[in-house]
DNA sequence: CGTGCCAGGTGCCAT
DNA sequence: ATGGCACTTGGCACG
């Protein structure tokens, strides 16, 4: 921990915050303070206590003491100013692009503190639509026996299809996967067969593959005649187990600090 | 602020996280640390240094050194469970709908901190989708000159259309609102056209109204005999300026701490 | 409580 | 840079 200063006043905060707000650290200010953005919305957050944290690469939390979500944010910030007034320490975080500026007013500062974090672990996940779309090209039959993936990612006038397929009878099948599936995705499926029956003049099926389904969208889409088939996201994520034993290793941790 | 320990041992950390990850206070832990999760996805992250932080309400954040994201996180922790091992500390968060968890384990513990954050404050906005509908059913002409708003929400088959109107020759128009207006709602403004020209056996104008908008979705609207009309997001967000000075008050702000 | 849908969405990867 | 799209989306409002 570089620093830490408790009830610091306006003039410690301005003096910490101007030397390291713009360096590579993780600096945390909590205290009283009242938040104005303007940009892509405005907004105003009258006086309470918060937890303000500048992270490394100048990205910017104001968060409350409730809720996953900060009440306002910088996801980048281009320009810092601050100033200790009077009767408040101001502090803004200008972005450019888009122009957004967030101004944090504070009235009481509770702590000032300054830490550098060394991570340099990438987060490895398994689970993202992407890895429902191969686990379908590695073993077709979790959608049903004797189907075959004839192409992925075939482009139409209509956009994109996830994997084009026949059955054991020959019928074309147009399948569509979704970790969410939603009303819309429904709309989208339709588009998908209504286009290959047009280009081959055939009944094409159509398959909403997914691994979670509501009875609305379930009705929506036999409405229209098209299917859905369940997928276990549990076997989706198990197929990653043995990829992810392969290649794994110690990790090659190894604090480097930097300053700047 | 209620404790800050710096440095500590597993057996101060197991100590402090038991009594105060369940209560109503702000407890944020930053050391050297792995996080694994599984839940409606599965991830892994190798040994880093982060700053994990716990809300009032039990939400849990693990922050990297970047990035607005956390790398992983829960809404909302049913239960806690901290054990202090021989080499690392353990901290299991678990969330039971869905059923999820978040493992962190501590190898090393730079600091530990306990406080309280007090904040009665809602966040005002403007700027959102909703606050354009406003602008458009105050001022129709920001649209169109002479247009008449005839219904808003008006209910079809097809969904929801935000704004029902009439021009000045006496056309139906479709207007649908989209502060980031995309290839579906392209989609799902010709649906709603579509629907009320059956409705009415007339033909019927489709705007799309929205603060921004690329090239590709304005040639897929034109294509299809849309419309589209942009407007200024700073008008809709200036009216808000009069509404909210008539409103405009202190904020009655007066710490009052709660345990538990 | 499920369902739908917006978000200052953010982030990622394609062109 | 721009577009298109998924997200452990989160969060809210509504039936």
């Amino acid at each position: 921990m570089e620093k830490i200063i408790k009830n610091p006043d306006f003039s410690d905060g301005e003096e910490i915050l101007s030397e390291y707000l713009r360096r590579n650290f993780t600096v945390q200010v909590s205290g009283l303070c009242s938040v104005n953005y303007q940009g892509r919305a405005k907004s105003k957050l009258d006086r309470g206590e918060r937890l303000v944290i500048k992270k490394q690469d100048s990205a910017l939390l104001v968060h409350g003491p409730e809720n996953y979500q900060p009440k306002n944010w910088q996801p980048e910030v281009d320009e810092w100013e601050v100033k200790a007034q009077e009767d408040e320490l101001l502090l803004k975080a200008r972005r450019k692009d888009p122009d957004e500026i967030v101004e944090i007013r504070f009235e009481d500062l509770e702590f000032l503190m300054v830490t550098q974090l060394v991570d340099s672990s990438d987060l490895k996940i398994r689970g993202h639509e992407i890895d429902i779309h191969e686990s379908i090209e590695e073993d077709p039959k979790i959608v049903e026996e004797e189907l075959k993936v004839v192409e992925r990612e075939r482009e139409t006038p209509a956009g994109f299809i996830d994997v084009f397929a026949r059955d054991s009878e020959g019928n074309y099948v147009v399948i569509e996967v979704k970790r969410n599936p939603d009303y819309n995705t429904v709309l989208q499926l339709q588009r998908y067969v209504d286009e290959i029956e047009d280009e081959f003049s055939l009944n094409v099926r159509g398959i909403l593959v997914a691994p979670k389904m509501t009875d609305k969208v379930l009705d929506y889409l036999e409405e229209r005649g098209l299917e859905f088939v369940g997928v276990e996201m549990e076997d989706v994520i198990a197929s990653y187990e043995t990829i992810d034993n392969s290649q794994k290793g110690l990790s090659d941790f190894n604090p480097d600090y930097e300053v700047d």
